[in-house]
DNA sequence: TCACCTATTGCATAAAATTGCATAGAGACT
DNA sequence: AGTCTCTATGCAATTTTATGCAATAGGTGA
């Protein structure tokens, strides 16, 4: 009674072998129907559950994925990116639907990662978050390659890089809420938010909201792009900038719901409403944009296709299957910061 | 070559045992020093990684933690409370600087997580993370403290459960808060929040609360509990309630930002200036809070303390350690919401 | 010289499961 | 009866590491 219940133990109470005990335990249809049920109805009773290691040890897979999370350094440590939480609880689920357990590490950027997992049979695979450049670090990317290590990235694809990703449409993303608030009347645009390949995110929003602008013969009337990392505070200072140069656009299309926030706050400060004078849209849908003043029209990314493609990317080539890189679609959502002139 | 070096592969080349190896890699003193650094130096350049399974089950241990998130059923899959992503990160830290990994898993409610993971000899102890009444499930409790699991479990201490718990001091962060405002000159109070045994972090707030007012001698002038959920919907609906009775109080205390987000947003409709007519304050410091109009003053949970209080309070059971009940103290934040009256 | 001690190292085993191969028994067909 | 097939089961090897115990070598003191 002391200490788990083994398989042997069982084999013992069944009066059989201890390999048919494996064996009725896995379903597996070479054991007889009603000795399998009998010797489940033991473990049943014993409280048994397989050793995950010995099991592990044996079949030299830990049915296991090990998710790691880049973060930027340069932000708060508990100030984790809600977009990554979101793709990290569906993640959860979809590992668990497999039968994966999850291991998390959220990594800083200086550890040797790179080989601590699947090389100790902790994981079977890796899935790789963060934003931005977190890649930079080529060399173990390439290395995580040369190992024939089953990995995932989160991002755009990306030629440099070996490996897949599964990534969002950003580029649609900054295409379909320009080209909605050109629908609106709104005709002099300006861009809020970092666009370089620091930011490759950003950076293909900017992108298929120039390619809107194009579109609809806009781009001699743009205001131009404005520089700013991720935050409200950035958003306020931005959008001081801009409105420094004496005429204002009227139509700010912002790279994240924190960034919109800030500016539609310094709006306020200098006089100008939202959306009479100015409409402004965010990304990301985060829970408060939904009653912010005004409410704010956004971009919302799948997180939940987000998580589960990630997850099936990774077992897919756990067994060997091939996958390819996947652009996921972001959906728009109209809210009061986007409404025409007509409706003032 | 082909496939992972194995402690044998090095035992091999470098001409000793294999059992040899396995000392000189744990820095075992019954190795000579030479032929450690020796062996040492051959798993480098093999770029050798002990096999966890294997190594977990000859040790009988998994240096692994596991952490059970119970989310509220009632919620959007995707808007995971911010407050224990906070302390996800912080724990997972702990994990790392303490060599523990950590396996994750956001459970609902009807799984029969008790037994799976210390049975399994997947981890050597459970976090169990959660708001309120997830802990209704006292019989999965009840077996886990039977079954010698090591475990430890978030919020208030509670006779009516075994195990131990670490929890934020949910009272005396009501109680600040309030006197803060009773400092202000604030006198008529109200109280936005649940406040039953369904939400005990809520109700200790609660409880907080009546305290600073009883001390004060303001009971008389106290308006009322008004229930809400933790949303800014819920907060909106509570306000409006609370406005309906005509008179209105000079201070609300609400049981969350969001909550005192929605109760601003009421005030505003119906034309009352904030704090200039009524001083609000929330509860946990969301990124948000410090960039509302105006600025929130609210109540700051330390996440890193608590995070890594878990980890040690789970720690040190697991090495047999006695270890009691732990309350983490909350920190006032005070901006714009709680200006008093000759602020205006 | 012998007994004994110390410092290292090797041997053998245990940890708990999975799985290829061998085999027993039952039934069928010649 | 002999052989063949098929199913269900058992045997034994395998996975990799950690560790108690034995063994060896070299030195020391009586």
């Amino acid at each position: 009674m002391k200490g788990k219940a083994t398989s042997f133990d069982i084999a013992h109470r069944a009066g059989v072998s201890q390999s048919t005990v494996s064996r009725a335990l896995s379903n597996s249809p070479l054991v007889n129907k009603e000795t399998r049920e009998r010797i489940q109805q033991i473990a049943k009773e014993l409280n048994y559950k397989v050793d995950k290691n010995a099991s592990n040890l044996r079949k030299q897979r830990s049915s296991t994925i090990a998710l790691l999370l880049f973060e930027d350094p340069s932000t708060d440590d508990s100030q984790i990116n809600p977009f990554f939480i979101s793709i990290l609880g569906s993640i959860t689920k979809a590992c668990s639907a497999a039968n994966y357990d999850l291991l998390v590490s959220f990594q800083n950027l200086t550890d040797d990662w790179h080989a601590e997992f699947e090389d100790t049979h902790k994981a079977d695979g890796l899935i790789l978050l963060g934003y931005g450049d977190y890649l930079d670090y080529e060399a173990k990317i390439n290395q995580l390659q040369e190992q024939d290590t089953h990995f995932v990235r989160w991002g755009a694809a990306d030629p440099k890089y070996p490996g897949i990703s599964v990534g969002s449409n950003n580029f649609q993303g900054g295409y379909v809420v320009t080209e909605h608030l050109i629908a609106q009347g709104r005709t002099r645009f300006a861009f809020v938010g970092e666009a370089d390949s620091h930011a490759p995110e950003f950076l293909a929003r900017f992108q298929g909201f120039t390619h809107a602008l194009t579109q609809a013969n806009l781009m001699d009337q743009y205001f131009g792009q404005f520089d700013a990392i991720f935050t409200v505070e950035a958003g306020m200072e931005a959008a001081i900038e801009l409105f420094a140069e004496g005429e204002h656009p009227d139509a700010i299309v912002c790279a994240s719901d924190l960034i919109a926030l800030g500016v539609i706050q310094a709006m306020r400060q200098v006089g100008l409403r939202c959306p009479e004078d100015i409409a402004v849209t965010g990304y990301d849908n985060i829970p408060i944009a939904a009653f912010a003043e005004p409410a704010l029209t956004t971009v919302q990314q799948d997180t939940k296709a987000a998580g589960v493609t990630l997850v099936e990317h990774i077992l897919k080539q756990i067994n060997d299957e091939s996958t390819s890189d996947t652009l996921i679609p972001a959906s728009l959502i109209i809210r009061d910061s986007s409404k025409p002139y007509s409706k003032t």
